[in-house]
DNA sequence: ATATATAGTTACCTTTTGGTATGTACAGTA
DNA sequence: TACTGTACATACCAAAAGGTAACTATATAT
């Protein structure tokens, strides 16, 4: 998995949670705390299924999710955070502070349907 | 300059912070204050002339960093943090603490030359 | 027999990002 | 006259990331 050479930790973390949508995701399992596939993609309206299922393989093989298959007909499939993903969850709050404080500043629209809290 | 429509707010600041270099940029600007063309070259090995004008640009342009030219021969040029660019400080050393104790976990190498102050 | 619901996969294409190698400008110095 | 130091620019190429559209599987309900 992750063997690139990296210049600094911070390439690392910008590696794993740096993917277009994986913020995202990660919020709204911060927000829910388990999340199917289906729910996402109606929480997320522009993503596409396969860029919601790669960039949640891609989380669970760099084990910021856990996946759980219920062996059902039709499938079921939660998906929750691990404690690696839990602890991302204070970089996501500055993240999205700093980047409200400077679109204000800039006067940027952000078409955001969700909040913070 | 930015005019996507962003999903949410974490979405443009990884826009801002996202590219291949510029968290490592930003570290030497945080540490050094004020730092020349030549200066960071010499800070960051691995980074070509043309990857240091490209970031520090996009960063210029996006309000981050500041960029002094002095009419001078040969030419001397300085960079320095804007308050955007110092208000990014606290996420760069949280996803740096996140990506040592990610790696610590994972047994993961970083060939990192600097250190976090 | 057909449709439904869920959670995908696959092939193909476009855009973005990053990298290599080389060229430019110009005053001062040997 | 050629060389140095500084801070770039430019053309070209390769790889990675993201997107579109169509296809798959299977028990149950109509």
């Amino acid at each position: 998995m992750i063997n690139f050479p990296f210049n600094c930790p911070f390439e690392l973390t910008l590696e794993l949670i740096g993917g277009k949508w994986k913020g995202l995701i990660l919020w709204h399992l911060h927000d829910k705390k388990v999340l199917r596939n289906g729910e996402m993609l109606r929480l997320i309206p522009r993503i596409t299924q396969k860029m919601l299922t790669q960039q949640l393989r891609e989380m669970e093989e760099n084990g910021l999710i856990r996946r759980v298959i219920y062996e059902q007909v039709p499938p079921k499939v939660e998906y929750s955070l691990t404690p690696h993903g839990e602890a991302i969850r204070p970089i996501l709050e500055m993240m999205i502070d700093w980047g409200v404080e400077y679109a204000r500043d800039k006067n940027i629209v952000i078409a955001c349907t969700q909040e913070k809290d």
